[in-house]
DNA sequence: TCTTCCCGCCATGGC
DNA sequence: GCCATGGCGGGAAGA
């Protein structure tokens, strides 16, 4: 991931080329909050930020559903958000923190009763008497929905980092913390092939507002989270982590999230031919027939999508290193930009074309930047 | 082959 | 019954 292979030729090409990475929560994590962590923002539409962010619902419930747990959202009625900012982070951590102390919170620990007692995570950390008591009561047989919510995972995994020493935790150490049972070999497999997958959430979400940071373990090399907490997220609650890092860790063009819905979207380009159901899977064929009755909002976009709504060609996570050829950088730089202007998207919305232009932009100026380093480099 | 995680089905609960 | 919400896991992209 560290250098730019050249877009295949398949790619360059066809501009329905799809690309996961395009389409990541973390991304998609990042554009919400360009679009409302800002001055006069205070409530927040679900429908308006699917439209906005071009993406269905269920994806945004995922990100409120995390954000909410660190406090930076609170729900305020159906489809609605008060928007707090990331100055609502550092109490939201606090209590948190206090209500996982109260728990005897650790890695090593079973999670069921921090289940219980934090479950009411709706609107944030809760301090409510008669739910705690209820719950610690209840503890091993609280409602089973609730227990599993992606909020409350989230809080419990922020619970592993406020409360241990350790700002590095492996994702087996927080995948087996955060099972309900450790000791059912059964319980465990199923759970934690869920669970894994909802901490890739999380930590795409977290890495995104750099309250985490995705790594490897020094010696095993396993997957793991490092914590940056405050000191990696913006304390004025206006700027994004990602503007504080912008150098380092800005992710050109992926920011933008893919309008194309579906991952058979290559062929289906080419083909808008029915036939084409024919090699899709089985569920993807039933959502295909979704389309036809107009029910999903990502699969009408599709319809748009085969109009012409492409995404950024820009791969930020594999930006060459300073070290490249510069040649190399030339080229790919060329590359990139007769590709931007070959199949320029075309966003559904104001604030998705200017964010693509503030893009461009900041692409030419970080590679300046380069450039011009790479140039005093040698000459020293 | 293994890891990562997108995607959307469908259960649940509120109105 | 309708709709909002969100758990869940299949399976595909990426390493």
């Amino acid at each position: 991931m560290s250098s730019l292979p050249p877009p295949p030729e398949s790619q360059t090409r066809n501009p329905y080329y799809y690309s996961r990475k395009e389409k990541s929560l973390g991304v998609l994590c990042t554009n919400f909050l360009k679009l409302y962590n800002r001055d006069g923002v205070e409530s927040i539409g679900l429908d308006d930020a699917a439209n906005q962010l071009g993406v269905e619902r269920r994806r945004i419930y995922d990100i409120v559903n995390i954000l909410e747990s660190v406090g930076v959202l609170s729900r305020k009625a159906k489809n609605q958000y008060f928007w707090k900012g990331f100055g609502a982070i550092p109490p939201a951590l606090d209590q948190l923190k206090e209500e996982a102390l109260r728990e005897n919170f650790s890695t090593s620990g079973c999670f069921h009763s921090a289940n219980a007692s934090s479950e009411n995570h709706k609107g944030g950390p809760s301090n409510s008497k008669t739910d705690r008591q209820e719950k610690s009561s209840v503890s091993c047989k609280v409602d089973n929905r609730k227990e599993k919510s992606l909020g409350l995972l989230t809080q419990n995994f922020i619970k592993l980092f406020i409360c241990s020493s350790v700002d590095l935790i492996s994702l087996d150490t927080a995948a087996t913390a955060l099972l309900g049972d450790i000791h059912d070999p059964t319980a465990m497999r199923n759970n934690s092939a869920a669970k894994v997958r909802r901490l890739y959430d999380i930590a795409n979400v977290f890495s995104s507002m750099n309250l985490i940071e995705k790594t490897h373990h020094p010696e095993s090399r396993k997957p793991a989270f490092r914590w940056l907490g405050l000191k990696g997220s913006p304390k004025n609650g206006h700027a994004t982590s990602l503007d504080l890092n912008e150098s380092r860790k800005r992710m050109f063009g992926t920011e933008i999230t893919n309008t194309l819905p579906k991952k058979y979207k290559t062929d289906s380009a080419l083909d808008c031919n029915s036939n084409q159901n024919a090699d899709m899977p089985t569920h993807k064929r039933r959502s295909n027939l979704k389309d036809e009755h107009g029910r999903n909002s990502t699969e009408q976009q599709g319809k748009h999508s085969s109009k012409g709504f492409v995404f950024g060609p820009f791969t930020p996570a594999n930006m060459p290193k300073v070290g490249d050829s510069e040649n190399k950088n030339a080229r790919r730089v060329q590359g990139l930009e007769d590709l931007a202007s070959s199949y320029r998207p075309l966003y559904r919305n104001q604030a998705l074309s200017d964010l693509f232009g503030h893009y461009v932009e900041a692409w030419k100026s970080w590679y300046d930047e380069v450039a011009g380093k790479k140039q005093i480099q040698e000459v020293s």
